[in-house]
DNA sequence: GTCTATAGGCAGATAGAC
DNA sequence: GTCTATCTGCCTATAGAC
């Protein structure tokens, strides 16, 4: 059973990867969940409240994520395939990346957001970076940067042009040799 | 001597760079001009029709740098150097792309001016493909989506971290090697 | 081409009852 | 926790004078 303030986050965070942060209000939150816009007052004071609060659970369950991948796949080849699948799942949907959205967003966020949001980019790109090394590459701390942009940058155009398979081209050099 | 509607242009493209489309009103621009809210509309009706002039301008801008770049400068090598430079000049300003701003925006533009968006990025991604065919580059459509995606990722990543270095770091394998 | 004046709507947010 | 009711402020946009 989901509460209201986890259904509030879920559906924000749907929503901030398709139209932004800034593109949706509390009404909008209160009107799909069933509620009143003071309902999600209530749970969130501040609309900034709610935006920290969105990017601190999405780090954390990266982060857990990356954590499963490590356990659960063999090669760093394989867990680097499951990464791009997922970014992969957000194009399909006409989704971005809820950071890379937030990123974009940057003047209109607090600092505390946008500590946070570095935060989440220091984690993916260090995940990164340890299956790089496994992998031998040249120079994995420079290249998890280039994965990162790559994500980010691949996930706009292929909202853009309607082609999610841009996703998995931009980082395939990553991903294979 | 710059008119009322070029004076418009420049600053909303600049504003766009830097909080995006979304991030200003009329009155924003009204008031750094030093005209009423209402003159903004005397030039563009709708706020949509502004949207629409811009990309079309930074596109046709961008076109004929590449041009430019094409005429003054002798080696493909350089030529990307010099774009890698423009967009670096973007982050010490803590700005981003303004196309890829607007694709951040996507869902809040109209349908022309995600087209002309997406012209945008097709004569980038040309420009680029150009480029890298010229340094024998194994695969220089990819190279040039990649070299996109790179461009704008980094941009994001860039302004957050406060770190201009980022944009040259994630181009690098394609400007070198 | 720019102005004054204004309309209508929606945003984020709060007070206080239940 | 959720509601009703309400406030204030800003936004896009328009009408019509100069």
């Amino acid at each position: 059973m989901s509460d209201t303030r986890t259904r509030i986050l879920d559906l924000a965070e749907d929503l901030t990867q398709k139209v932004g942060f800034n593109g949706f209000s509390y009404l909008d939150l209160a009107e799909e969940i069933g509620v009143k816009n003071s309902s999600i007052h209530y749970h969130f004071k501040a609309k900034a409240d709610l935006a920290l609060a969105l990017v601190e659970r999405y780090r954390s369950v990266h982060k857990e994520a990356f954590e499963e991948l490590d356990r659960t796949l063999e090669t760093p080849k394989e867990r680097l395939e499951a990464l791009a699948d997922h970014f992969n799942g957000y194009a399909l949907n006409q989704k971005v990346c809820m950071c890379g959205m937030m990123a974009a967003e940057f003047e209109a966020v607090s600092p505390e957001v946008r500590q946070a949001l570095a935060l989440y980019f220091r984690d993916l790109q260090g995940w990164l970076t340890k299956q790089l090394a496994e992998m031998r590459h040249p120079d994995p701390q420079q290249g998890a940067l280039q994965f990162v942009c790559a994500l980010e940058g691949s996930l706009l155009l292929a909202r853009l042009e309607g082609d999610a398979t841009i996703v998995g081209r931009s980082v395939d050099a990553f991903v294979n040799g």
